[in-house]
DNA sequence: CGCATCCTACTAATTTTTTAGTACGAATTT
DNA sequence: AAATTCGTACTAAAAAATTAGTAGGATGCG
């Protein structure tokens, strides 16, 4: 078997970040949010959050009337393998480039610095 | 017609890679450097540049014998425009978060918060 | 010349991703 | 109880991405 892709495709991922929102949610409550965006299809939902579990994203539970499902991992930590791959696939495997791209086109606002300096400072240790 | 999806696939990354570290290329010699890293028919390559010239991405021109393919944008545009797009689609556009991973999961050398250091720093202005 | 080589255009098969339909059971409403 | 609602499983089909085959033109070599 291959090596159990760490990244989220584009509907999968809009989908993870509603449930690790809400904790745990139903088909039906991540339909409604995602039908407030976009035409969308109740079973479409499902089929999707049947993927996620069986892909291991998501774990299901019987709930009063619907399944539950819930996040199998942290969204820290799914979406630190995406930028892991990300860096890796197109920066092959250099983050320093991906930073000046983040810094040069000005996609921070001041309190972002802000914060980006505490961090620094704690890593400083 | 839709917005001319800014980022590319994991397969015309690898070539576009190629092609821009050659500066121009013909299809055989992006097919001798995939060969070396996996099993891929020669045809394959051709329909992937045929396909990325379709798309914008190369430039064709007739050479002595073969096409000779060349990229359309710079390196640093084509990434540029694929970062701010996996920003979107994965921290809702917010650039920080990504930040704060690079800088968490000790994706930085020394060197590399070095110079992050001094960009935040340049910024503050 | 006749054959092998290199190249392209066109076509197609496979795989992955995305979207949705159908059928049917359980519960709720009228 | 019949009809409506909500939910699931199973199926399928459309779209996108990946890989490759076939046919045939041009060129160079023995």
């Amino acid at each position: 078997m291959r090596p159990k892709a760490t990244t989220l495709t584009e509907q999968e991922l809009e989908i993870m970040k509603i449930v690790w929102e809400l904790g745990d949610a139903t088909v039906r409550q991540v339909y409604e949010r995602l039908l407030s965006e976009r035409d969308i299809a109740y079973t479409t939902v499902m089929t999707m959050m049947q993927v996620l579990e069986r892909k291991g994203r998501l774990k299901k539970t019987q709930g009063e009337k619907a399944h539950i499902y819930r996040p199998s991992e942290a969204k820290q930590r799914v979406l630190g393998g995406m930028v892991q791959e990300f860096v890796n696939r197109v920066f092959n495997g250099s983050a320093e480039p991906l930073l000046l791209h983040l810094i040069e086109d000005n996609k921070l606002t001041a309190s972002d610095i802000d914060k980006l300096r505490k961090a620094l400072k704690e890593k400083k240790s």
